[in-house]
DNA sequence: TCGATCCTGTAG
DNA sequence: CTACAGGATCGA
């Protein structure tokens, strides 16, 4: 599910219903999540504690409990984050949960189990987010960073973009959709683009991520899960052979680095 | 820089 | 059954 728009959803909401709170239990149904850490070790640091803060840098999520302590959580691909009425009914794949006041659940779903959670201290904090790229949707995402950053590297556009030390946040989807609207080929490098274009992209990835987190923010905002209906409307990703909206040419998919790339041969160059 | 890996679920 | 999934890390 998570990209940067989701996970400031999930953060909105949990600043809204869980800060404040305090953990009564905490329990850990899948020691891999936390690994290396002990999962009893982290049950007994946390309970008690409270819930004062919640931080997003890109996709990285910071839990800031009273004591100092910060629990870094990553929902990788299919991780969710959120507050039910009563810890009791949570679902299967709950892998890990706090208990607050009043019985109400703080619940990490997570299908695949892939995401990751790991405590650590205060002070810990920036070394933890140090490789982090800038937010792009933050006053330090600029063209000249953009175009600072492109003259680095002749990867190809789709993975240079979605390096998290350049830029915090894309994933698949939206860096697919940016490039779309730039009319930008994924396969190309961004080196020696000309300032018009790099203006585009930038554009593009900062208007694709906007309405993103407004798409993600109404698909959450419904009690407990998430609406599908007000799901960000793609004009590539997952559109293999259905025609382009600019130039009706077929979208093509290939493969980038293990993922999936959807993209117009016709009008991205 | 690539492929395998961590996992489970779903679609074809 | 196989392929693939909105992510990141590790070792070759």
């Amino acid at each position: 599910m998570p990209e940067l728009p989701e996970v400031e959803a999930v953060c909105r909401k949990l600043r809204q219903e869980a800060v404040g709170s305090r953990v009564v239990q905490m329990r850990v149904e899948r020691p891999g999540i936390v690994k290396p850490q002990d999962a009893s070790w982290l049950e007994s640091q946390l309970e008690g504690a409270l819930l004062h803060a919640v931080e997003r840098r890109g996709k990285n999520i910071l839990l800031h409990f009273s004591g100092g302590r910060v629990l870094h959580v990553h929902l990788r691909m299919t991780g969710n984050l959120y507050v039910i009425p009563d810890v009791r009914f949570r679902v299967a794949s709950a892998r890990v949960w706090f208990e607050l006041d009043s019985g109400r659940g703080m619940i990490f779903e997570d299908s695949r189990a892939l995401g990751r959670m790991r405590l650590y201290q205060d002070s810990d904090v920036p070394a933890l987010l140090n490789g982090i790229g800038v937010e792009p949707l933050s006053d330090e995402f600029t063209v000249d960073y953009l175009a600072s950053m492109v003259a680095k590297s002749r990867k190809p556009a789709k993975l240079l973009l979605m390096d998290q030390q350049f830029i915090a946040g894309l994933g698949n989807i939206y860096v697919v959709e940016a490039l779309f609207r730039a009319a930008l080929d994924p396969r190309k490098p961004l080196a020696r683009l000309r300032r018009t274009k790099l203006e585009l992209l930038h554009r593009g990835i900062v208007d694709v991520l906007t309405e993103g987190v407004e798409s993600a923010v109404k698909a959450y905002s419904q009690p407990g899960v998430f609406n599908e209906a007000e799901e960000f409307a793609c004009a590539v990703y997952d559109r293999e052979g259905q025609p382009c909206m600019r130039c009706n040419r077929k979208i093509k998919r290939i493969p980038q680095g293990g993922r999936s790339t959807y993209f117009c041969g016709g009008c991205q160059r």
